[in-house]
DNA sequence: CGTATCCTGACC
DNA sequence: GGTCAGGATACG
């Protein structure tokens, strides 16, 4: 369930269970991370102190007092669960427990996250475009990563290189909010156009973070609702598919 | 640019 | 049986 927002909340949960604390055990319970993590490795982890758990774009950092980073990414789905004594759900694919005995499971039904170590001074996530939510960012500058590209903005706006944490949902629903067309061409959009792009994406941003209802559809003003009334006009919304990804929007009023 | 691929699960 | 799913990447 991860987009910026939704990974937000996940590290705050795993930040309070693990900060501080040593590892006692990486267990992964799935071949897909057993290949991304040598037996080796995992034992390498035992005892190393966890200082702290950021959030960069949809990626996770969980930073060791070696140096060393865990890196984790959720991609389709994916979540932390502090568990208790009850049986581990079938979703459970790593199972990190701490010197306190406490344990965090990383719930993950597609199976599609993954988790990688990176040594000291390594860029876990290069080329990462910049945060929606940076005040640093201007939209003068987002223009001008949407200048060399020549495909539609919807797709632009999923690429991680020109800014970090929009994924389907808060693209389609910034783009609806910012009343422009997800056909439109990236490098064609208009200086006013851009400003209202962004303001609409650290706006549908803002306001799904910290939100406990990341779950429910019907907070969503145009994602997922295909033949449904538009919220603003009551043209019906359309579903398109571009780079293959679904797109949701209202042909009436987003030009 | 589009398509396939990695996975599992929900739903028709 | 098919389609769809909040991601990212490799390839034609």
């Amino acid at each position: 369930m991860p987009e910026l927002p939704e990974v937000e909340r996940a590290v705050g949960v795993l930040r309070k269970a693990v900060a501080g604390q040593r590892i006692a055990s990486l267990k992964l319970l799935h071949p897909a991370l057993r290949r991304q993590l040598a037996p080796r490795v995992l034992r390498s982890l035992v005892g190393a102190r966890i200082t702290g758990v950021a959030r960069r774009g949809k990626h996770q950092m969980v930073s060791l007092e070696d140096g060393r980073t865990l890196h984790v990414h959720f991609r389709m789905s994916g979540d932390w669960k502090v568990l208790d004594d009850a049986p581990l759900a079938k979703s459970v694919r790593a199972v990190l427990t701490l010197e306190s005995g406490a344990r965090v499971a990383f719930v993950d039904p597609r199976a599609l996250g993954t988790m990688e170590i990176h040594g000291a001074g390594v860029d876990a996530a290069p080329g990462l475009g910049p945060e929606a939510n940076d005040p640093a960012l201007t939209a003068k500058q987002l223009r001008a990563s949407f200048a060399p590209k020549r495909g539609p903005i919807k797709p632009v706006l999923l690429d991680q290189r020109v800014i970090a944490g929009v994924g389907n949902i808060y693209a389609a629903e910034a783009l609806w909010h910012a009343k422009l067309d997800p056909t439109r061409k990236a490098a064609a959009l208009e200086a006013k156009e851009v400003s209202a792009l962004l303001a609409a994406l650290r706006k549908v941003l803002k306001r799904a973070t910290g939100s406990r209802y990341t779950d429910d559809a019907s907070r969503f003003d145009v994602y997922g609702r295909a033949g449904k009334p538009c919220r603003r006009c009551g043209e019906k919304v359309e579903r398109i598919v571009q780079a293959g990804r679904s797109t949701y929007f209202c042909p009436n009023c987003q030009l």
